[in-house]
DNA sequence: AACATTAATTATCATATGTAAAGTACTTTC
DNA sequence: GAAAGTACTTTACATATGATAATTAATGTT
């Protein structure tokens, strides 16, 4: 499973896909349960193979989430990860998950000694950077409106799995300004 | 230059460094004039040397400024590159500018025989993903004016060398609505 | 220098979103 | 199963931003 993800960006042979696995774990998390507090410096990549995700942070007490993860993605919070700062966000489950964690700093010294593997994440990474481009499109010129309908159109059934009220900040605004949108169906 | 920059991101050695030179044109491009117009697939990563420009796309007839870049600092329309299709977006100057273009077919093509190359990249690619990530956040949860104030202490000399029209859409907002937000000091 | 064009500001009005408060429905806990 | 808590909606009002149009300022062209 991760490792068809994997290959869906870069092939990479047994030995290589063994070498990464030997700094993996698997972790059970509860709903409503931090994988990883605010203020702890990031130094995992996680990958989801059930249940969902979200990112978070508060801005003077309002709850604000940056991003959604549902199955067979990765998760990150790249602006620590990569500047080895403390995070002012967390990573907290939506449902019941099963998460395989990727120790960042072992897989890192893998690169030199294995290029295929260094090849695969920075093609992951060049994909998730695509992803922070076309949202930032999205946040800078389209209305409350239209970012909730495209978000629909992308996941499907989010409003299933994921409170209005978290939709309401990952869409910049408010949940009583989303219950009006959703009214004026 | 270009070395001093590439240093800052991973050390190369002359070698490397040769190889990748070997692959640079350099530009000349005239004020208000296009180093890639709107269409086209972006096949090259550029740095500036001297000059600033911008990233711009069309919605609905309004021109869009997705974002600026002054010297030293590297500008590519990722959502193309990495994915090989056209881009709906163009590269502007706003200054009479000196450009360093990469080719970047050429340049993945050394990943597999330079790996410090691929490294060296990799980390440019993260740094990136990291100022998409700051982007995002400050487009979720700021006000305009927080943006514009944000945006000020960033690139103090903002104001001399891009037109406000282009900074309004840049912020998300008309050019009418930044001058209210100028006007109350 | 005169003219034409574009950029920026200001004013007015319309609309979207925020804030606060109250009510309803759903969950959780004991 | 009652009580408490949480999520969501609705209403009323406040504020920020958008749209349009008119004016002034700045820039480019001949």
């Amino acid at each position: 499973m991760l490792r068809a993800l994997f290959n869906s960006f870069h092939k990479v042979s047994d030995e290589d896909y063994q070498a990464i696995e030997q700094f993996t774990a698997t972790l059970h998390i509860k709903k409503n349960h931090d994988l990883q507090p605010i203020g702890h410096t990031c130094k995992t990549i996680y990958f989801i193979k059930k249940g969902c995700a979200r990112i978070y942070y508060f801005k003077e007490d309002i709850n604000i989430t940056e991003s959604f993860s549902f199955e067979n993605n990765i998760v990150v919070r790249y602006e620590s990860l990569f500047t080895g700062r403390p995070s002012k966000k967390g990573i907290q489950l939506l449902e019941d998950g099963e998460i395989i964690a990727i120790n960042a700093a072992k897989l890192f010294e893998l690169f030199p000694t294995h290029p295929a593997i260094e090849t695969l994440f920075r093609k992951i990474f060049q994909h998730c950077l695509v992803e922070q481009v076309n949202r930032i499109e999205s946040l800078q010129f389209h209305t409350a409106e239209e970012r909730y309908k495209d978000l629909l159109q992308l996941s499907p059934n989010i409003l299933q799995r994921v409170p209005l009220k978290h939709i309401a900040s990952y869409l910049g605004i408010t949940p009583v300004s989303l219950s009006r949108i959703r009214a004026q169906h």
